[in-house]
DNA sequence: GTCGGGGCTGTAAACGATTACAAGAACGAT
DNA sequence: ATCGTTCTTGTAATCGTTTACAGCCCCGAC
């Protein structure tokens, strides 16, 4: 009654064991073994277990990508690209969520030793030594999808933030908006990191300075929300004719806490936010947003995680790839 | 070099392999075993291998979670909710895609018997014999977030859509609206059929013709725009001062529409959403969003599929989660 | 007719864990 | 001193596959 084994198989096919692995995998064998061993399979409804095959063969084929926040819209933008080369890789795909917390990631770094997967896309938030280290010292090959030290020695794939900071800022000045907060993720996280120091970098660039600058607790909705009203009363009558957001999220966030107010979006407040997420185009006015390339890095991570598997001896790579800017009507 | 096993453990600490596993599952054993034990793991950075384990106690400690879209914001919602069960109770969540063809789907279920994971909760976007036969002879628990023929004889967890609609009409007419049109995603998907039917029957039970119904594509806000146009210029100036969606990406792609053609939200068309999604307090207006209890019902698909997987022989249970309406600012 | 070679096929040994069973040690009761 | 418990530990079987190796059969060449 119970689920059957290959042994089952071989006896009722008369056959051993052996021929009935061989047929499955598409070995050698006569037309008349192939026959007994197929009508035996599909008689007993014999599916082969998984476990027991890669725990023979040292390989599960499946892959693990690993995201802080399944809530971010651009993170299914990346998994989407993610699948779509792993699954023709003929690998499936599993998704895991992190949470914010570096602990939690290199824990799951770790486990990855235990043979859940043959291989990680990893996504974090928060990088530490620690986690360069479970990665450097993980049996199954890691890529990184964000901005690690060149020291890490690993395969990495990287945005270009100061690059995309730097279309942002200048977008807004080629429409005459000069008066720019900018309203960034927790600052100790490797996005919120990067991009504070491109905003910074694109402003001083073109001789601005900042009309305001407000961290965020994390990259939601709702943080979005929080900072826009520390954001705005804060001001005490400064003017204000742009705001700059680190993610999708954070500007839809603010943008609700703008016509709260009153201020309409363009007109009065300008707002830009990064990752050109499907929320951008979603929300009203549709959000000009910076593409940081999330599919493209989805894609390329997933091609060096492929291409490490193959050969583990490849010297680490580092991807980056450049931003574009999606203009929309959140921006004049 | 190599991963150490459980074997090089027990060399290093000069015990037998049958201890070091005793130690590492916490069965009773004398302080000095465990000392010596636990230090070899620590030197050699041993790690079990989960297939091994797996195949050997027939349990990965992995359960699945099968959604249709990982766009959809509305599975963002449910897979938290499934997340905290699950994990919990000490198991890992894996979230695979499955998009929106049954015979994937059925796929996917067969593919359960190879010992991927302990369990499934599947969200089908289209159901057939095949899927409830393959549900049915699954060798691990399955539970169905979705509407299934009782007949099927399967744990299942659904919302009740005809509930859900009467609440959106009856909101609608007690703000004075009665010219209603429908947006249905494709009526050959469960949730699609459910709505239509649960639609119709509200309008029937308070009296109403709806204006209009169009049928999108599918459940995404692409879709949702499509309908949009198809809706608004099939009109011939018949009057119409509401519309139901079947779901919130396709209200927010109507809501698009719209305004695309100089129309407000509410004050000309209003405007109605289900599933409550995150998507629905993001966009502008908020949109007001019939809460199908997808958290909820996400917590009890999981919990009903722990206790199956606790105990096979429980008779088959049905849950149904009762809506609620989240009034917003797309309705007046 | 014998021999060598090339395919298929079967037997059995892995893979790395858990666990039933047996054996040994320690200890108290008689 | 002997016996019986109880507790700890080790040996070896087992989970369900794959695959190295050896055996077999058949065929063609000498």
């Amino acid at each position: 009654m119970s689920r059957p084994t290959i042994a089952g198989v071989a006896r009722a096919a008369g056959v051993s064991v052996a021929s009935v692995s061989r047929v499955l995998n598409g070995l050698p064998a006569t037309e008349e073994m192939g026959e007994r061993v197929r009508r035996a399979v599909e008689e007993l409804g014999y599916v082969p277990d998984s476990r027991a095959r890669s725990l023979k063969v040292g390989r599960t084929f499946q892959l693990t990508l690993a995201v802080a926040d399944v809530g971010n819209p651009v993170y299914v933008t990346m998994m989407r690209a993610v699948e779509e080369v792993v699954s023709a890789a003929g690998y499936r795909l599993v998704v895991t969520t992190t949470g914010p917390d570096v602990v939690d990631e290199v824990a799951l770094v770790r486990g990855m030793a235990r043979g859940y997967a043959d291989g990680l896309v990893i996504s974090p938030l928060r990088v530490d030594d620690d986690l360069i280290k479970s990665i450097r010292e993980c049996d199954v090959p890691v890529v990184v999808a964000g901005n690690v030290p060149s020291s890490a020695g690993v395969d990495t794939v990287r945005a270009n933030s100061p690059k995309g900071m730097l279309l942002a800022v200048e977008h807004l000045l080629a429409k005459g908006r000069r008066r720019i907060a900018f309203v960034n993720g927790p600052v100790d996280t490797v996005p919120g990191g990067a991009r504070a120091k491109g905003f910074a970098d694109a402003m001083k660039a073109n001789g601005l300075r900042p009309v305001a600058e407000v961290e965020a607790v994390d990259f939601t909705f709702a943080a979005g929300r929080e900072a826009g009203v520390e954001l705005l009363s804060g001001l005490n009558g400064a003017p204000l004719d742009a705001i700059v957001a680190a993610n999708d999220l954070l500007a839809v966030g603010i943008m609700h806490e703008l016509a709260a107010r009153g201020l309409v979006v363009p007109d009065d407040v300008a707002v830009i936010g990064m990752d050109d997420s499907e929320l951008a185009e979603q929300v009203f006015p549709p959000l000009t947003s910076v593409n940081l390339g999330s599919a493209e890095r989805g894609r390329r991570a997933a091609e060096l995680l492929l291409a490490r598997i193959e050969d583990d001896s490849r010297t680490p790579r580092r991807i980056v790839v450049q931003p574009t800017l999606s203009v929309r009507r959140s921006t004049p």
